[in-house]
DNA sequence: GGGCTTACG
DNA sequence: CGTAG
DNA sequence: GCCC
């Protein structure tokens, strides 16, 4: 309580008034998306610009309507409503990202290749501690294995909703996120099923930029990759196993058994968690039959119960696996309609390894992790203070209460679990968050970002969801989105897409790769 | 020319 | 450093 | 490497 009154006496902005004014801010910059369904509004809005004094011409100059209409036989269909859309971002929301359709069409196998040169990407992503930042400007273009991994990650996004069947006649303008070089490299997929860069990465080569040049730290992607595969194995120490000269599983395997592990005085640094994902790796690596989904399920929630007492505990599967995926770990996310979440993570843990379902955290990875964020808390109110907008406008997987575990099924596999729970207000937002795909969720937060739409929930605040309070337009007059309403709430993951103007989409339909 | 996540353990 | 969508 |  005293904790709570210094804040409010620092803050010039109560709570309410945060939230207000960020619905505000908010639902104004998505009008003009929502007007072109409603022309009159539209005529408002223009005229309301050039009494404000912003230049109107300034919107127009920047996106002509029907700048995207290029893009209509990769979307398979136009609407006049999306000659009004203004970026790329918004319009991929607007496709379909299905694996069936893109398979019936004959585009997965450039999607399966690009996706494979954004793992490559992901394992040459080292962060290098000695490297000025000359070195990284050198070059125009490819600055760094992060940004290559996005252009891959959108790139195959775009083929799998892409409508035709894309050939090696294809042009840059035909799909959006598409420029000369990614056009390139997809022709010559869809032309040879592969492409130099990928044919390099899978020979251990050094790979090259599209100047020539060779990339530094690029040498040995299929070994690295494969190193990666373990949890607890990221790029970095797939690097240092790879120019240790290990090459195997089977390698990695040897030196523990002669014992030249590092912890005692040998060669290879291996983590106990690492050890444990190699030593089960022939499980950790498969794909989840539906029974080891529902064995976690009746698990957990028998685990809930227990340290509970109640029997009221939702339980739901998410990831790919709410995709309709082969999943390689089992992720739920875990609510309750009326009790309260707090403190939940740490009784069930210790309840399912007590009944040795979890491997305990001394054995194996089992992090348990609380979301508060309260410095994400102060930082959105400097915002509100400043009339300045943020531009993290995350989806929040993170605030959530966590755990990442190994799990042992009935019939003695090791599987990775992942436990999300979250107070039953957020559900929707978590489930939303949790569900994926990752591409499509920097879709949707890049949106809300060109939106000046806030996308996240701090307890009782909310800031997409208008429960506490109406939106307002610039005129100071109460304002809704299209079937928007005084007392409506957000009840499910696609009322969220609606107040982010973009169309609800089912979760077999959110597979960007 | 800047952005392309972020916070936790 | 590794993790998650 | 592509978009804003």
């Amino acid at each position: 309580m005293v904790a709570g009154d210094e804040c409010a006496e620092k803050l010039p902005l109560t709570p309410g008034q945060i939230q207000r004014r960020h619905i505000q801010v908010a639902l104004y910059a998505l009008q003009p998306s929502y007007c072109l369904y409603e022309p009159e509004t539209s005529e408002e809005e223009v005229s309301l610009q050039s009494m404000q004094g912003k230049p109107a011409a300034d919107d127009t100059a920047s996106s002509q309507p029907g700048r995207l209409f290029k893009y209509r036989r990769w979307l398979g269909h136009w609407k006049p409503e999306y000659d009004y859309i203004r970026t790329e971002t918004e319009l991929a929301l607007h496709a379909i990202y299905s694996e069936d359709i893109s398979e019936r069409i004959g585009n997965e196998p450039v999607v399966q290749a690009l996706k494979e040169l954004m793992k490559y990407e992901m394992a040459m992503l080292v962060s290098d501690d000695n490297d000025d930042k000359a070195s990284v400007r050198t070059e125009a273009g490819s600055r760094s294995t992060h940004d290559n991994s996005l252009v891959y990650s959108r790139a195959a996004a775009m083929v799998r909703a892409c409508q035709f069947k894309i050939d090696d006649t294809l042009q840059p303008e035909e799909i959006p996120f598409c420029g000369e070089a990614t056009a390139n490299k997809i022709k010559d997929i869809a032309r040879s099923g592969t492409t130099s860069v990928l044919e390099a990465h899978r020979a251990n080569e050094v790979v090259c930029d599209s100047s020539g040049k060779p990339r530094a730290d690029t040498g040995g992607g299929a070994t690295r990759r494969l190193f990666m595969q373990l949890p607890g194995v990221g790029a970095k120490t797939a690097k240092i196993w790879y120019d240790l000269g290990y090459r195997t599983y089977e390698d990695l395997d040897g030196a523990i058994d002669e014992g030249d592990v590092r912890s005692e005085g040998g060669r290879l640094p291996i983590s106990y968690e690492q050890a444990f994902s190699l030593q089960h790796r022939a499980d950790l690596l498969e794909a989840l039959p539906a029974s080891d989904l529902t064995d976690m399920q009746a698990a957990v929630t028998e685990a809930l119960q227990h340290v509970t007492g109640d029997g009221e505990w939702e339980m739901i599967v998410v990831g790919g696996g709410r995709r309709s995926l082969p999943s390689h770990d089992g992720d739920f996310v875990i609510t309750h309609p009326t009790r309260t979440t707090e403190g939940v993570v740490r009784l069930l843990v210790q309840r399912l390894v007590d009944q040795k379902r979890l491997v305990p955290a001394k054995q194996a990875m089992c992090r348990i992790s609380e979301g508060r964020m309260p410095a994400h808390l102060d930082h959105m109110r400097e915002h509100v203070v400043h009339g300045t907008t943020m531009n993290n406008n995350n989806i929040a997987v993170d605030r959530f209460d966590k755990v990442f575990g190994m799990f042992m099924t009935k019939s003695g596999k090791v599987r990775r679990m992942d436990l999300i729970i979250t107070p039953h207000e957020e559900y929707p937002f978590c489930l939303l968050g949790w569900t994926g795909s990752k591409q499509y969720l920097r879709f949707l937060r890049q949106h809300a970002g060109n939106c000046n739409m806030l996308m996240r929930r701090e307890g009782q605040q909310s800031c997409v969801v208008p429960q506490e309070g109406a939106p307002y337009d610039r005129n100071g007059k109460v304002w809704w989105p299209p079937g928007w309403g005084e007392g409506r709430v957000v009840m499910d993951e696609g009322d969220i897409m609606e107040l982010l103007g973009v169309p609800r989409r089912e979760p077999h339909e959110r597979n960007c790769p």
